[in-house]
RNA sequence: GCAGGUGUGGCGAAAUUGGCAGACGCACUAGACUUAGGAUCUAGCGGAGCAAUCCAUGGGGGUUCAAGUCCCUUCACCUGCACCA
């Protein structure tokens, strides 16, 4: 009937002559920016997961651009990173020639989409013109104190022989290659992005994220209120600090528990008698992996350190000191005051160490059977005794320690400081030089960007160290500060960090003389719709905002928040309902169905499937029922005849679905919006003529989801202008009125009959012509009427006895 | 365990926010046209019943003239986080 791919390539190419999707620095239109977030250029290419959030947010770039928005829809490369290198090293290629490879195919698919992106603004983030300005921006962080170079315990990936941040290893495993991870002791880069863990939070209010997605991101940052406490250690001038948000039962500490790591344990070694114990437990626990330490269902294990003692500070009672593995090092002060009576753990903890218990809420009960963790009464705590209220006794405890110099009040975070140093060569070098004279030195503004050497060699190196430590030419350099002989910090950046601020790129991407400049990132401001997975709701979005956030305060962007509104797309899954993947062999590639239904049959079909936000199977049939739905549209164009107008019979509709496809796609229900434009087709295809107004509005309207087909159907019909290049349609509320409307006439609720009157008719008039209804008259007779109710243009119900 | 979410035909889903449950599409059934049909058109399509009618939105209870929608309770599944002191 027509031939998909000859239709595409023709207004494909002639949106690219006619610059259509050219976003303007300079205007006097409303902006509106809109953001998908950028694919790593994987060599399996385009997923139909991507062309789902793709056609969504193309469908109302497309809309608001005809509203007279001047909008911008980017589109890049987030190419550094793992997966790219792990492609080229597979393939025995540089991977700057695999990202070019990968990037060559993925563009020519999101062309044959038909996406309306401003391609003119199109990076890499491996491109050295825009890893500069990351490398650029690394030095600010560093200037301001938020880089700096530690000496830490991080997640290690034996696989991908790299450190990972706890982002990149929720729940001990590593995030890319499923590995478990391991705990090693690294020198490494980290931006302090707890100094901004408030800033975190509280920046959420200014934004219209899902709820699901701020609240990942408040569990995450796990702010808590509480105390810090100092018990003094018998025979010793030293105190060990530990942190509570129950300093209330502060007189219920029966004994302490320092984690396995706990830097007590080296300093005091000599005075520990049991230390080989000791040591045995601490071996132990270091091969465990994350996931079994962390398993809360497992058994308490611990070892008692015999010969250091602790000091209640408000009692003065000596309590013993154990080591164990549920007591974490790098939350808190990595040790605790036990108090078994009124938390789970020491309960269970002391119960099999026969540990006393002394409860110090009274909860009514003779003998506790568990940890009891609710309010009461409190007892054995000295001055504290009698008081029920909770945060009474909190307060007045943490003023009795501030008073006494024995401890005070704490906040604390579960969010730790990014861990910025990747043991990996496709990365951006991090711009430092070490001197031995002057110690860690950045490279000078001027000398950016630090580009990567061209070498054969990148695979991860055994010893642990980045790849790059190999290259002597590259590493051997002279520092900046002394003239001295110098060496580059061979580890990279993580892959996050191209990602932390491509948005503002986009706004301004040619410009060589700053990242972007301030008044175009003034008139941009915020992204006002980001669409991405969940799977970034913790990791991507936090680094990101916290990345924003700083620039912010270095006056560099304007707005303190990068994104207004986040949206999360569900995944598409296979014919199946499981995950697609390649094991399952349930992929479905774009291209195949782009060659055998055409692109616009599968744009509409991706948002016909269901719930935007909610995954939906993959079915080959609705796909062949929304190419049928398009032949259909285009099989009406023999209908059409030289009138212009609106049929009158059409007009309602017609106008009730200019409101309800506008509407829905701009508030992201497309399911609906493919829907009502289904039926008006329906409605098209019962009459024997359409008019050129007719057949041009259900175009239009269809246009955004669907933009090859109707371009070419209004060229075909000479209906006028590309759809393109003219207004979005507004709808007339009066022409929506219905001349009649059918009533639902029920007795008790239940449904007997219906009618149709004009509408408005009045309430008395519905009730009289309810009555004379036949069916109704079956259910009234005999019957005492007690109540009438009318819901006008809509229901009578009589409800009889 | 905590948090967020979802339960509606054979399937994907709608439901103007308390007012005719199942729009639209898929699959299926019958028929028409056809050399043919993975094309098109017509009709049907939650269950039971010849019918009037009855039963149906995970289960149970409640509010109401009226409940998929509001309240209580319970079950199932998904997705995060999880020994965070």
């Amino acid at each position: 009937m027509y031939n998909t791919k000859e239709i595409e390539e023709k207004w494909q190419n002639y949106w690219k002559e006619h610059e259509t999707f050219k976003a303007e620095n300079n205007s006097d239109k409303e902006k509106y920016y809109l953001l998908v977030e950028f694919p790593y250029p994987s060599g399996a290419g385009l997923h139909v997961g991507h062309v789902r959030s793709y056609t969504a947010l193309d469908s109302i770039a497309r809309l608001k651009r005809m509203q007279g928005y001047n909008v911008l829809f980017p589109m890049g490369w987030d190419a550094f990173g793992a997966p790219a290198e792990q492609y080229a090293i597979k393939n025995h290629i540089h991977p700057k020639k695999a990202v070019e490879e990968n990037i060559k195919v993925f563009k020519s698919q999101l062309l044959s989409m038909g996406y309306s992106f401003d391609w003119t603004r199109e990076f890499s983030t491996t491109d050295p013109e825009y890893y500069k300005w990351t490398q650029w921006q690394f030095l600010k962080f560093y200037e301001q104190g938020l880089a700096y170079k530690a000496e830490k315990e991080i997640n290690w990936c034996p696989q991908c022989k790299t450190g990972l941040s706890n982002e990149d290893a929720q729940g001990g495993v590593c995030e890319r290659c499923g590995t478990k991870t391991e705990k090693k002791l690294k020198s490494q880069w980290l931006l302090r992005m707890t100094k901004y863990a408030d800033r975190l939070l509280e920046g959420l209010d200014e934004t219209e994220f899902l709820e699901k997605i701020k609240v990942a991101q408040i569990n995450w940052i796990g702010k808590s209120k509480g105390a810090s406490v100092f018990f003094g250690l018998e025979g010793l001038d030293d105190k060990l600090e530990v942190y509570t948000t129950r300093p209330d039962t502060l007189f219920g500490v029966t004994f302490m528990v320092i984690s396995p790591e706990h830097k007590l344990l080296e300093k005091y070694k000599d005075r520990i008698k049991n230390i080989s114990e000791v040591e045995a437990y601490q071996k132990e626990a270091k091969e465990k992996t994350e996931i079994e330490r962390t398993d809360a269902s497992k058994e308490k294990t611990g070892v008692k350190i015999d010969g250091l003692k602790a000091i209640n500070p408000v009692n003065g009672e000596t309590v013993e000191i154990w080591i164990s593995d549920y007591v974490l090092a790098n939350y808190g002060t990595g040790a605790i005051m036990a108090v078994p009576a009124h938390d789970e753990r020491d309960f269970a903890f002391a119960k099999k160490f026969g540990i006393k218990i002394i409860p110090v809420i009274d909860n009514g009960e003779e003998e506790l059977t568990e940890a009891y963790t609710g309010d009461g009464k409190m007892i054995n705590s000295g001055f504290l005794n009698g008081i029920t209220n909770k945060e009474e006794v909190i307060e007045k405890m943490i003023n009795y320690l501030e008073t006494n110099s024995i401890g005070h009040k704490t906040t604390n975070y579960k969010l730790q400081d990014w861990i910025f140093s990747r043991q990996r060569f496709w990365g951006e070098p991090i711009p430092m030089v070490y001197c031995e004279k002057c110690g860690w030195v950045p490279v000078p503004y001027e000398e950016l960007p630090i580009l990567l050497p061209d070498v054969t060699a990148y695979e991860p190196t055994e010893t642990g160290e980045s790849p790059l430590a190999n290259i002597t030419e590259w590493v051997n350099t002279t520092c900046p500060h002394c003239g001295g002989k110098a060496t580059r910090e061979t580890d990279t950046m993580p892959n996050w960090a191209g990602s932390s601020w491509y948005w503002l790129r986009y706004m301004d991407p040619h410009n060589d003389k700053e990242f972007a400049n301030y008044d175009i990132l003034k008139y941009w401001g915020m992204v006002d719709l980001y669409n991405g997975g969940m799977e970034h709701a913790t990791r991507h979005l936090l680094y990101a905002r916290f990345w924003h956030e700083f620039l912010y305060d270095q006056g560099l962007v304007p707005t303190p928040e990068p994104f207004k509104k986040r949206v999360a797309h569900g995944m598409i899954l296979g014919e199946n309902g499981e995950k697609m993947s390649k094991s399952r062999g349930n992929v479905i590639n774009p291209d195949d169905m782009v060659k055998a239904y055409g692109a616009d049959a599968l744009r509409v079909f991706e948002m016909f499937i269901g719930d935007y936000s909610k995954d939906a199977s993959w079915s080959e049939n609705g796909l062949k029922g929304c190419k049928r739905f398009l032949d259909k549209i285009y099989r009406l164009k023999d209908k059409v005849v030289d009138k212009e107008g609106y049929t009158s019979e059409l007009e309602n509709i017609i106008n009730k679905t200019i409101k309800k496809v506008t509407e829905d796609i701009l508030s992201m229900d497309f399911n609906t919006a493919v829907s009502s434009l289904m039926i008006l087709s329906n409605e098209y295809d019962k009459i024997n003529e359409l008019t050129k107004s007719d057949y041009r509005i259900l175009l239009t309207l269809l246009n955004p989801i669907a933009p090859h087909i109707t371009e070419e159907l209004v060229s075909i019909c000479k209906l006028g202008n590309p759809i393109c290049e003219t207004p979005w349609p507004t709808y007339d509320e009066t022409k929506m009125i219905d001349e009649t409307v059918t009533i639902a006439v029920s007795v008790n609720g239940k449904l007997r009959s219906s009618m149709s009157v004009p509408t408005n008719t009045g309430k008395d008039e519905l009730i009289r012509l309810a009555k004379e209804l036949e069916n109704v008259q079956k259910h009234l007779k005999d019957k005492e009427i007690i109540k009438e109710i009318v819901v006008p243009n809509k229901i009578v119900n009589i409800v009889v006895k």
